[in-house]
DNA sequence: GGTTCCGGTTTT
DNA sequence: AAAACCGGAACC
């Protein structure tokens, strides 16, 4: 049935359930029935969203509106299908489309576009155009494997999306290969000239960044740096640091991630626009242990935007967690970890303007918070 | 064995 | 159209 999992990442991901909103209600973990299985609001995640929109898009009957009567000009709603998309991802799978919740007279039927056009084979029922759903199945296309079924959304926009101008692989110029990503990411902080020199296990990947402004994830195929058994498979998905107009920035954040991530230097951007900086993703160190699932760590994941600040690698990656970690942090799987507030620049109010990439729509700030609806 | 919670189905 | 339900996948 291709249930998504959690990309690990993303605020949602990061987020403990609140206890407050009617699923933790409903969840034994608060006591509840259990009878609603549904996830706290509080803990959407990015690429659930994104897997239901690439579902849902083929079939929706969008519509757009007049732009002149009352409905059409009161606010979006905020919470459907639509303006999620508009909110993280920049409308790509409903483009054109009005909010879902307005009622508007003169509203035309119109096309989606399509993501996944049919060319050759016929896609899947998720969006798959590469004609097969096997998991390893090699073929050269580097898309084609990332984008399989199992647990993500396949990069949208590819079509449009412009190829990293450079991808130097450090190290073994070992098969690629291309799997799931672990559902649980961690989230590690390096120094950023450090992570050039990354450990025995490590690759790099560099890429140029590219003066784009919303274009999301690229996807990059990166070898387990070993001899190749069920270690943790690994795909690296760099993502655009989000460009943040200081201006004329819209809320909601512009990416998420189809992937477990690995990022990014943030170079000195003294602004924000980092045209011409490069933005590195080091894929983590692949462990010889087949368990590779733990705890987020506590270090925080800012991402450094700030000149004076030494840039700083931050990696999501699949390493061991703290040697000895407790029972409850067991449980589940990514509380904690955006919490220390320190150097998140995402919460410095001296930085108030910076959109917060990982940002779910449960953790919108100021008063016109989204909650989404049940997905 | 256990838990979380996605996604299809049913009910309101 | 939204909410409630719930089988069962995916993870431990
Ligand atoms: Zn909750
Ligand atoms: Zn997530």
């Amino acid at each position: 049935m291709n249930r998504s999992q959690r990309c690990g990442v993303c605020r949602g991901c990061q987020a403990k359930p609140c206890g407050n909103c009617t699923y933790c209600q409903d969840s034994p973990q608060f006591g509840g029935p259990g009878v609603k299985k549904q996830s706290c609001i509080e803990r959407r995640c990015l690429r659930v969203l994104e897997n239901r929109l690439q579902r849902d898009a083929p079939t929706f009957k969008a519509k757009a509106g007049c732009n002149q009567c009352d409905d059409c000009r009161v606010a979006d709603c905020q919470v459907c299908l639509v303006c999620l998309d508009k909110r993280f991802f920049e409308n790509r799978h409903m483009t054109g489309a009005m909010c879902a919740k307005k009622r508007c007279n003169n509203a035309r039927t119109i096309e989606l576009p399509s993501l996944y056009p049919p060319q050759n084979g016929t896609p899947n029922h998720n969006g798959n155009s590469n004609g097969t759903d096997s998991p390893n199945g090699h073929h050269g296309g580097v898309y084609a494997e990332v984008f399989h079924n199992r647990q993500q959304a396949p990069p949208n926009g590819v079509h449009h999306t412009p190829q990293p101008q450079m991808i130097s692989l450090k190290r073994p110029a070992e098969p690629l290969s291309v799997m799931d990503g672990p559902a649980q990411a961690k989230l590690q902080r390096r120094p950023f000239p450090g992570a050039a020199q990354p450990g025995a296990n490590t690759q790099t990947v560099a890429i140029t960044h590219q003066p784009i402004l919303p274009l999301p994830t690229k996807m990059v195929p990166v070898a387990n740096g070993h001899g190749g058994y069920p270690q943790q498979p690994y795909v690296a998905t760099v993502v655009q640091m989000p460009v943040v107009g200081l201006q004329q920035q819209t809320m909601g954040s512009h990416y998420a991630f189809s992937q477990p991530v690995q990022l990014i230097a943030a170079p000195q951007a003294n602004h924000p626009t980092m045209a011409n900086q490069p933005l590195v993703a080091a894929p983590a160190p692949s462990h010889t242990h087949s368990h590779a699932h733990h705890q987020l760590s506590n270090g925080n994941g800012a991402l450094s935007l700030n000149s004076s600040a030494p840039s700083t690698l931050l990696s999501a990656s699949l390493i061991d967690g703290p040697v000895h970690h407790n029972h409850h942090h067991l449980h589940h799987q990514a509380l904690a970890s955006w919490t220390n507030g320190a150097s998140d620049v995402f919460d410095d109010p001296t930085q108030p303007n910076i959109c917060d990439p990982f940002l779910p729509p449960s953790y919108a700030p100021g008063k016109n918070a989204v909650v989404l609806q049940q997905l």
